[in-house]
DNA sequence: CAGTTATTCAATCATCTGATTGATGGAAAG
DNA sequence: CTTTCCATCAATCAGATGATTGAATAACTG
């Protein structure tokens, strides 16, 4: 790999393990095992290897905004693809839950959350649109709206503090939120 | 106010602007106009400064969750109170934001702020009992798990970033979440 | 008032932390 | 072979940061 991705790699773990309040250049040096000059050498500031990870973490999770599968079904595909990740990949959604706080004070972090949400947000409401056309969805509400609360929905459950480790909770909450609008 | 109170206050104040990440002793003394030993005479170290500030923004959140009114009204009358808190307090929110993920990483952080989720979602939980016995919902979903959902739903729409400075953007989720139970 | 306790402060520490510097070895170019 | 460039390292810096110490002051007690 090389070393530019291992550094990056390793600030996202660390961020994942320790957050921002415990993330440092040293310790992510250390874990490629490499000397902190060398880290500045592709990363002139922490806050260009921050936006590595930024980038990296946004490039993880837009993968899996583009589901496959017939038109009614990639409604259903899509939740069955985030409980999966969630189960599989939990770091990325700690990762978000950092960068959703630190969007709050940090202008350029913010406007790319925003945009990878309103993505997500877009996705989610033509497959609303799609699923009410074919009658699978119970509810009139409007797709966008109902978009957005989605996204809400799904980013409150993954940020709730972990409930005695159960892995299922944030399972049995996606399964509520997809029988609450289908 | 009591010293120690306005340094809680302050440290409050100071974690909502900036976060765990930049949360500093000296500026929590500052911003009271006290020195920096007056603070650890209060608090011995910092750990126990943010224990004060975790009781502090949990009294705040806990004093909303009582809501008064006729059973039916109650459900909307919480609704209503969190989009109050929202519009007057939102700082409560980030603390509360900052304070999920930190749960993350800290064990008795993690136990308090489960046990107000806890206490929140039983008493949604109870009002959905009420609201659903006198027809006011649509929905034959389990209480329990349809308040979990609005535990989640509510804190990711408080957690979203800052949506192009709209403060309507959580007003309206918390519209839309309303109705799609309602 | 004398003695004791509760607060507060200036000064200082030890350590941490992001960043820089100058040197070294190796690969690529001429 | 020599020159040049890339990647890396050991050593170090300056400033930040949580915490401590000992003294000064105020408030209370008998």
């Amino acid at each position: 790999m090389e070393r530019q991705e291992e550094l990056v790699r390793a600030a996202y773990d660390l961020l994942a393990d320790r957050g921002f309040e415990g993330l440092r250049t040293r310790d992510v040096a250390a874990k490629v095992g490499v000397n902190i000059a060398t880290l500045h050498y592709y990363f002139p500031t922490k806050e260009k290897l921050i936006r590595g990870v930024v980038g990296y973490a946004m490039g993880q999770f837009r993968s899996t905004l583009t589901p496959a599968g017939a038109p009614g079904e990639q409604l259903r595909a899509h939740f069955a693809g985030l409980r999966r990740l969630a189960r599989e990949e939990p770091a990325l959604f700690t990762v978000m839950g950092e960068l959703a706080m630190r969007a709050h004070r940090d202008r350029a972090i913010g406007a790319i959350v925003r945009e990878v949400d309103k993505t997500w947000q877009a996705m989610l409401a033509a497959l609303l649109r799609h699923a009410a056309k074919e009658g699978a969805i119970a509810t009139e509400a409007n797709p966008d709206e109902l978009a957005a609360l989605i996204v809400a929905t799904l980013k409150g459950a993954f940020i709730l503090p972990p409930d005695g480790r159960d892995p299922r909770a944030v399972d049995r909450q996606l399964r509520t939120l997809e029988r609450l609008i289908a």
